[in-house]
DNA sequence: GTCTATATGCAGATAGAC
DNA sequence: GTCTATCTGCATATAGAC
C-alpha cells in the first residue's frame, strides 16, 4: 500500500521496519511501567517522533498492545503444537515443554512480561477477550502432558495435576521478570535445572544406593 | 486526633473504620484492574461516596496504595522473621517458608495480587523505592533456609540457590492468582503438596531404589 | 511519514458550603 | 464526613499542512 515501491539502498532498514521500531519501543515501555502507565507520547519519543505521527501507523495504543500480544501467542502456540506432537516419554515431554516456554519466552521478552503483568487489565478490555482463549491452551498442553505422566506411571499420581501446573508454569514463565540467559548459563542450562528440580525434588540422594549429590 | 471522644453504640462499626471500608475497596481494585489504571472516582463510587470527599481520609492515591503494601510488608517480615528464628531441620523450615508465605498471602491477598503485578510500575515512583528493600528481604530469608539445607546435606548442591529460590518463591507467591482455600483444599494441604513437589520431585517412586531416574 | 495545532475527555486534587 | 463545584494538567486521538 504506502510501501515505497522504489529500492532503497540495500544496507538501510527495509520498508515496514518503521512498524517495527515502534513496536519494539512500544513493547519495552509497556513491559516496564505497565500498559496502562505507558502514554503514547512516551513511545513517540522513545522512536523521536511526536505522538500524532504514531497514528499514521497505528490506529490506537491498544491496537499496539495487540500486535505484540499477538505474535507472542502465535509464536507459543506453534512450539506448544510441536511438542505435543512428539509422542515420547513423558519426562522429556515436560523438558520440551520447559524449554519451549524458555525459547518463547528469549524470542518475546517484552511480550511476555506484558502476558505475566497485565493480564487482568487486559480483560477487562474487550478488545482482548481473545486472550482468555490463549490462556486456556497454554493449560491444556501442560496438563496433557502430566496427565499421561500419570497414566504411564511415570509422574505421581497423589497430586492434583491442575495445582501442579500452576506451579511449574508460573514459575518458568516468571522467570522472564530476573533470568538473562548468559553464556554461561544459557536457557537450556535453565530448562535442565528447572525440569530437574521440578521431576527430582531439591532432595540430597544421599541415603539412596550410592551418593549422586 | 480527628476520631470521635464519644461512644458509639457497640454495634455500630468503630470509628476509624471507614478508612479500611476504603482501603478495602481501593485494594481489590487495584489488584484487578491494576493502580495505574484504577481510579479514585472507582473507588468512591465502590465506596458510595464522591471521589473528593476520599481525600478527607488519603492525602492522595499514592497514599492509599502505600498503606495497603506497607501493612503487608509488615506482616510478612513478622512471619518471616518467626520461621528462621526456628532452628529446625531444613526441610521443614522450608515447609515452614512457604506455609507462612500462603498465610500472610491469604491474609492480605489484594496487596499481594498489587504487589505481583505493579512492583515494577510501583518501583518507578520515588515513594515506593522502599519496596526494593522488601524484595531483598524475602530473598535473604528464603536463600538462608536453601543454603543451609545444602551445607546440611540435606539439599543437593548442584542447582544454584537463587535459581531454586527463583522458582519456588514465585511459584509460590502467585498462587494468589489462581488458589482459593476451601475446606477441601485449605492452604495448609496446598503448602504441603507445593512442599512435597518442590522437595520430592513429581517422578513417580513405582521402581524400588534402583532406577529413580 | 512527520509535523503543527488542537479537539475532547478524564485524570488527580482542592476549597469551601453544608 | 460528605457534597458541590471546579481547577489544572495530561491523556488519546484527529485534521490537515508540509
Amino acid at each position: 500500500m504506502s510501501r515505497s515501491t522504489v529500492c532503497e539502498d540495500p544496507l538501510a532498514r527495509e520498508p515496514g521496519d518503521r512498524r517495527e521500531t515502534i513496536l519494539d519501543s512500544a513493547a519495552a515501555l509497556f513491559a516496564r511501567k505497565g500498559v496502562a502507565a505507558t502514554t503514547v507520547r512516551q513511545i513517540a519519543d522513545d522512536v523521536g517522533i511526536l505522538s500524532g505521527s504514531l497514528y499514521h501507523h497505528f490506529d490506537s495504543k491498544e491496537a499496539m498492545v495487540d500486535e505484540i500480544l499477538s505474535s507472542f501467542l502465535r509464536d507459543l502456540n506453534d512450539r506448544y503444537t510441536k511438542v505435543l506432537a512428539q509422542k515420547t516419554d513423558a519426562r522429556v515431554r515436560l523438558h520440551d515443554l520447559v524449554m519451549a516456554s524458555l525459547e518463547v519466552v528469549e524470542a518475546h521478552p517484552h511480550a511476555a512480561e506484558i502476558y505475566q503483568n497485565d493480564l487482568n487489565y487486559l480483560l477487562g478490555i474487550e478488545r482482548f477477550s481473545y486472550l482468555r482463549n490463549a490462556g486456556r491452551q497454554v493449560q491444556d498442553a501442560w496438563l496433557t502432558v502430566i496427565d499421561a505422566g500419570v497414566a504411564e506411571g511415570v509422574f505421581r499420581g497423589d497430586l492434583d495435576s491442575k495445582i501442579v501446573y500452576r506451579l511449574m508454569r508460573e514459575a518458568i514463565w516468571l522467570s522472564v521478570r530476573w533470568f538473562k540467559p548468559s553464556r554461561a548459563y544459557p536457557i537450556a542450562k535453565l530448562a535442565g535445572d528447572a525440569t530437574s528440580l521440578f521431576l527430582d525434588g531439591l532432595t540430597a540422594e544421599t541415603a539412596g544406593p550410592p551418593d549422586r549429590a
